[in-house]
DNA sequence: TTTGCTATTGCAACATGTTGCGGGCTCTGC
DNA sequence: GCAGAGCCCGCAACATGTTGCAATAGCAAA
């Protein structure tokens, strides 16, 4: 019935996890669509963080039918199996980090307009601070903080 | 040529900063207008954040002809001369802190759903770390940060 | 008070997300 | 290989912001 029968266990290890994508969400009874199919394939092709818009147009350019509505209901579904995390850029649009294996945060300098990512050990600081002081456990990923960047005070 | 050059130097001093938004528009050769003054009674009736969307509702109440557009400029202006400061809720909306006197960040809680302050003490110990770290100067304000409250574990 | 400059308004169109609904398609079980 | 069950898609409508433009209306000077 598969096509390739012996690739799963292989797979399933140490594999490419988009490999999986099709299975797990059967395992749930979920469906498998060409839609889907389409995002995962964009979602192939990039790393750290898009924007939600850009990969709705990347859908866009290999099916023109897509529809942003079903973009946004998979990547929530995606989310839920852990292989895309959203988030929002300084200005509030959605960003999605794809594959977070290592959650990390995001500064954006509102003087050049850069963004930087949070090194653990910065974050860590962050995070412990509002743990111990309030018992709040942080999800540095979710928003990108704002601020101005060393060499653009004042 | 002032209405009343008695009082100017005692608001000036201590008085409601709304009183003098007027004058402080003109004396950039800006304009009073009534839909600008609309927005003013409603801000005055409120303290601490307010979203945009709440704000235009409350306008309408008012001023049944309010339109979003000019009640979102009118925020940019108040915004530069200091009397408002928008930051993103923790779904990315826009969210305003009425006369920032003392600039605080916010936490969200995905499991209850519940806002708090970070007290200036926890801010701190957050902006100094990436200071001492990075040379970036945060602005806490502007974001909502996410994650668990102390009652919403696990 | 009148006049003229131009800041501001309201509209319309657009960008980005979210949500309800009816019909279609995927999957499974036979 | 077929048919039933129900997940999903695409549409339409809405919510929240942003932006360009023509007409209006504040303000100050005469």
């Amino acid at each position: 019935m598969l096509p390739n029968p012996t690739a799963s266990t292989e797979v399933a290890s140490g594999g490419n996890p988009w490999d999986q994508v099709a299975d797990r969400l059967r395992a749930g009874g979920l469906r498998w669509t060409p839609q889907r199919r389409t995002l995962i394939e964009v979602l192939r092709e990039h790393e750290g963080h898009v924007t939600a818009s850009e990969l709705i147009a990347r859908c866009k350019e290999r099916d023109r039918t897509t529809t942003p509505s079903t973009v946004y209901r998979t990547l929530d579904l995606l989310e839920e199996l852990g292989l895309v995390k959203h988030g929002h850029g300084h200005d509030g649009r959605e960003e999605y980090h794809i594959l977070p294996d290592q959650v990390h945060g995001h500064l954006y300098c509102g003087g050049c307009g850069k963004t930087w990512e949070i090194r653990p050990e910065t974050g860590a600081v962050i995070v412990e601070a509002l743990a111990s002081q309030l018992g709040f456990t942080v999800d540095l990923s979710h928003v990108t903080i704002s601020g101005r960047c060393a060499g653009c005070h004042d």
